[in-house]
DNA sequence: TTGTATGCAAACATTTTGCAGCGTG
DNA sequence: CACGCTGCAAAATGTTTGCATACAA
């Protein structure tokens, strides 16, 4: 009976996470499972689920919720980080944010929750939505790491 | 051509809006659905989801992604407020935080993001989790307001 | 071998849409 | 009478499962 961590991090779960760690856009399942297609044309949805799924369990990857109507996103990038999600186009972009980091001891005071995780969202318009008067069309599908802040101070 | 603003409120979307008002545990769509038809038998579950929208878009309620597997959740709760959520069990809690307010400003500085809202998500284990050996079956189904912790200060 | 992983297709769950009828202003 | 709203059913999405086969230790 061997613990669930005994994962192989086989070829296919090796090209979810080449593809993950390879966008800063924080891609959906299905944005992955497209673009591991493009180096792995055999590869079947069902195994990019599960790739995604064993590699959030193994603590290679993160599963976020940006509240956006979007599906989950997948993110390479295990720090504590936050996002921020332009309402206009639906891009997300990292931040790291110096929050004081009593907030969760102060949570679980006063609310008795053994907290475990935190992440702040922010929800805006990007700067190139705010200098298009019509918010539409997304900037673009996966551009490089543009814009993205992560100042430390 | 009026705008999207003369929307109605009917029987069913006041009831949906009552049903959200009586709950304190972050319903989905699906529970809001259940919940509306001890009332009014004969709505259809589109109904319930258009209604939410108009209640969202016009602003007497929020659709919050928390970030557990869950679909969306609403609550009609419309002033900025944090929430913790049970790893275990799935239960959600408001939390008031005393967050910096110059953080949306920092952000936006540091982003170039005109940033229009924001909340911050803890998870975790509550307190009842934390007690059972097992972090199996939910507390409960629709408990009062137990447990909302709102200190302000 | 023995058990895990994969690919495919079917199954599912959830939310959205099309549409005819209804009610209200 | 025009228009929005409703309920129903079908359709569209997105994700999970069942299963036979292919691998790897």
């Amino acid at each position: 009976m061997s613990d669930r961590t005994d994962r192989r991090l086989t070829p296919q779960r090796r090209a979810v996470l080449e593809v993950l760690r390879a966008s800063s856009d924080h891609p959906t399942a299905a944005d992955i499972y497209d673009r591991v297609r493009t180096v792995t044309p055999s590869i079947g949805a069902a195994t990019v689920y599960r790739s995604l799924g064993v590699l959030v369990e193994s603590g290679l990857a993160l599963e976020l919720n940006l509240g956006d109507g979007v599906a989950a996103r997948y993110d390479a990038n295990t720090r504590r980080h936050d996002h921020v999600v332009c309402d206009a186009c639906g891009r997300a972009v990292d931040v790291d944010l110096p929050v004081p980091d009593d907030l969760p001891a102060t949570l679980s005071a006063r609310t008795g929750f053994a907290i475990t995780s935190y992440s702040l969202q922010f929800r805006g318009l990007c700067p190139t939505c705010q200098a298009s008067t019509s918010h539409l069309s997304p900037p673009d599908g996966e551009p490089s790491a543009q814009g993205v802040a992560n100042a430390e101070a």
